[in-house]
DNA sequence: ATCGGTAATCGGCGATCGACGATGAAGGCG
DNA sequence: CGCCTTCATCGTCGATCGCCGATTACCGAT
């Protein structure tokens, strides 16, 4: 008993941290989050202010994290908040701070 | 309306997410909110695996979030838990999941 | 086929990270 | 006093990050 997190679930977690180490990327997915609609990756753009390849990028992160899921809509593309993780993000947190692990793993699709 | 997340909250957000960005600091940090008593950095290498010097830094880490909180005993010192934390980080990700924030700011002691 | 608008990718920059061994500082004990 | 024990800090290394401008790729429309 009393050893350790398993590591694979510690560097899934981790993982889910790290996509939201950086403020930019936080603002980001509040932003879709509270919007709750798809969005242009134009207007975040003008959201945040920084270049648009930067934004790509971010964007990247979080797609690639599950946070955000997108969506081709004629030559553009709409990216939205992913509802599930959403749901099971926060039990990560419950779980890193001890709390028993709600259900849910973090294998948010 | 339905501008960004103000920066400051933001990057105060990011470093909390960024102080868990690593697997063995969100290790750390699941063992000692179950043992839920200070224990010394022996042990804590001992479950890691890692080097003294690396588990130090890593407790740094934490500790300068304030997931962590230390206490010298003798000629060692003691890392526990920060129970407040343990209330309000989980809070902070339900903020940027875009719900409400559940009332007590991120400024944990 | 070419043009315009949208967004991803590339290449490079300085900064930060995570790991280590070695060294240093502080306290208890003989 | 000297000597462990315990832990923090230093210096270094390669790897990754966040940002940018520039370029490329894609698609719809002319």
């Amino acid at each position: 008993m009393a050893d350790l997190l398993d590591r694979g679930t510690a560097q899934e977690y981790a993982s889910w941290f790290r996509a939201l180490a950086d403020p930019t990327r936080v603002q980001i997915v509040e932003y879709l989050a509270r919007r709750d609609r798809p969005l242009p990756v134009a207007e975040i753009v003008a959201a945040v202010g920084l270049a648009q390849s930067t934004v790509s990028q971010h964007l990247k992160v979080l797609t690639e994290a599950r946070f955000v899921l997108v969506e081709p809509v004629g030559t553009a593309r709409h990216y939205r908040i992913n509802a599930r993780c959403v749901a099971c993000f926060p039990s990560a947190a419950d779980v890193v701070m001890g709390r028993p692990a709600p259900n849910r793993s973090m294998g948010c699709s």
